[in-house]
DNA sequence: CTTCAAAAAGAACGGCGGTTCTGCTTGTCC
DNA sequence: GGACAAGCAGAACCGCCGTTCTTTTTGAAG
């Protein structure tokens, strides 16, 4: 049966899943349309739905994504050679922070608040995060303190703990911090753009308010 | 000009801001529809645009009720006439958290990413609380370490920036551990439960997975 | 190279939901 | 207590968006 390799397919889906995380991150998951991730992804809105069952199925696609690449990235930064201090560790964290993933990471957490799939999906990272990071600061105890292995896992599970928390209260600082960037001009032959026709929103808002000020 | 007296628009303009915070903390903000918001407030439709000019508005405006009112709360178990240590504060916050304001606190940071008057509201509810904090570390390190009350303000500082963190997270770990309960059964009159008709959701998904694991 | 099912494109559909409109009702001011 | 603008209810409207259907293209296998 002439299907689509496997290695193809998969190609495919993470295609659609960082197109997906791209428009997440400019307009939040519930705004994004299938049309916007079909415009992003170079693929047709029919398409997508070769590949995913339904929006609510993309989505989920889209944050195990994103929160596996993170797992992956962050894997790199933590688990030197020469095991870091605490401090030292989440330094590392906070400097590999992506603001566009910290954006949908967010997201992520607000949709966890409604829908179990993503939930599961969000608890599953964390403490798959968390555990590494248990197991790098006991590393750092019986290596760099010299302190024993069995009581060093006790004493680090609290400090990981505590890291984790406050990675995570950066990725929040981050993803207030930073505005959300817009679309990267389409190559669209004509139209020399024709001054804004109208203003989108009834709520004019305050300009971009009070930017910074939340570190 | 036979308008509502000042005092009874701002009762009803509540009214419907905790309806709605009840509906999103159920079903997350964009998920909820004006139609749900109405059935909560015991409103109709076309009420609840005489006092919000649209959802966007409404929106912002549950944000701000929500975040003032977590204030106060806040500022009656922080500021004790004799100041807590850190440990103590942080742990008199966290014992203040309400599942149904964490989650809709969650769903707000999310929103923050993609509309600029929500993260005004979010930063500016932020700012406020830590320097609240900053107050009551500060009059800590004055009253009871017996500090200097000019270095004391300094060296409180990352202090409170470190509590208000590991209370975000807290935040986050109430919002994601807790499941979203039920609208309590509104006194239909008839119909005794007919079985479930249909089951909402095309993806089964698992039926409430892993329940406790990220703390 | 031919074949044939799957994948892709894009139009079409159906319904949900934000907003508005039309009377009826209420409460405030004189 | 009356009058009148407002609040209010509920129906109606309309556009958007998730999903599906139809047709065309593609690419793996023999």
């Amino acid at each position: 049966m002439p299907r689509l390799t496997d290695a193809r397919k998969e190609l495919r889906r993470t295609q659609i899943a960082e197109a997906a995380v791209r428009c997440f991150s400019r307009n939040g998951m519930e705004r994004t349309s299938i049309a916007d991730i079909s415009a992003e992804s170079g693929l047709s809105t029919g398409s997508i739905y070769a590949h995913y069952r339904n929006k609510a199925d993309l989505v989920r696609g889209a944050a195990r994504e994103m929160l596996h690449r993170r797992g992956d990235t962050i894997g790199e930064y933590a688990a030197a050679d020469v095991p870091p201090d605490p401090d030292e560790l989440l330094a590392r964290l906070t400097a590999a922070i992506d603001p566009v993933h910290a954006r949908v990471g967010v997201q992520t957490w607000s949709e966890s608040t409604t829908d179990p799939a993503v939930r599961a999906v969000v608890v599953d990272a964390t403490d798959r995060m968390r555990a590494m990071l248990h197991d790098c600061v006991t590393a750092w105890l019986v290596k760099v303190e010299h302190h024993e292995p069995a009581p060093a896992r006790e004493l680090a599970a609290p400090i990981a703990h505590r890291i984790m928390a406050l990675y995570q209260a950066e990725l929040l600082y981050t993803a207030l911090r930073t505005p959300a960037e817009q679309a990267p001009a389409e190559p669209t032959p004509a139209e020399p753009t024709p001054a804004e026709p109208t203003s989108a929103e009834p709520t004019p808002a305050e300009p971009t308010p009070t930017e910074e000020s939340t570190r």
